[in-house]
DNA sequence: GTAGGGATACACT
DNA sequence: GTGTATCCCTACT
């Protein structure tokens, strides 16, 4: 179902490598019968110890604890009070690092997300991280769920072509703002507009 | 521009 | 145990 999941090696790389590659990827979700997905427009890297910026940079605590194990695994956690962010677990068991998703274009289960997310604009389904995990139905549950099984996966389509992309400034953060490391598709109309 | 919301981490007692 | 500053944001004005 669209298309085939991720191998386990392609997460296995540094989260730098790891989240260019997963722009024009599909992330689906199955929850209560239904299909949701949306093809990844926008990714944020984050490192471990050397990446001041990242939840896993003073150590491991009970929240950010899946960050350090084996990759292809989600880190799901909820902020601000309202919202939850999903990660891709990348690199080797034992080292922190992650790719955060930041935003998709809305793909399978238009109606689904609509009604979730309050809005008709497609581009108001999934813009932002706390967004997409709204749209798709993501929570709490899914922490630590491998992405490469029911009922939250990510799959590449068949006979895809490589997307234009660039790098900037990563997003919401006060510290390590200096790393480049957000990864976004060039003119896409669906990347979160925050700067 | 700013209010809102709740979990988390860590400093304290 | 309690207090509180912070947080990878959204929706509204």
């Amino acid at each position: 179902m669209r298309g085939r999941t991720l191998p386990k090696s392609f997460y296995e790389r540094s989260a730098i490598d790891v989240a260019p590659d997963l722009l024009g990827k599909i992330l689906v979700c199955k929850k209560h019968g239904v299909i949701t997905s949306g093809r990844i427009v926008e990714v944020e890297a984050y490192l471990g110890k050397e990446d001041p910026a990242s939840h896993a940079y003073r150590g491991m605590t009970p929240r950010n604890a899946v960050m350090f194990g084996p990759a292809g695994i989600a880190y799901v956690y909820f902020t601000y009070g309202a919202h939850f962010c999903m990660n891709v677990v990348t690199g080797e068991d034992g080292v922190a690092s992650a790719v955060l998703i930041r935003a998709l274009e809305p793909v399978d289960g238009l109606q689904t997300m609509r009604h979730r997310r309050k809005r008709l604009k497609l581009t108001d389904l999934a813009s932002g991280p706390g967004k997409l995990t709204q749209a798709l139905g993501i929570g709490r549950a899914d922490n630590g769920h491998d992405l490469s099984k029911r009922p939250l996966w990510i799959a590449e389509e068949s006979g895809s072509t490589a997307l234009e992309w660039r790098t900037s400034q990563r997003i919401g953060i006060r510290e390590g703002r200096a790393f480049p490391y957000r990864f976004f598709v060039t003119d896409s109309p669906y990347v979160s507009k925050a700067r």
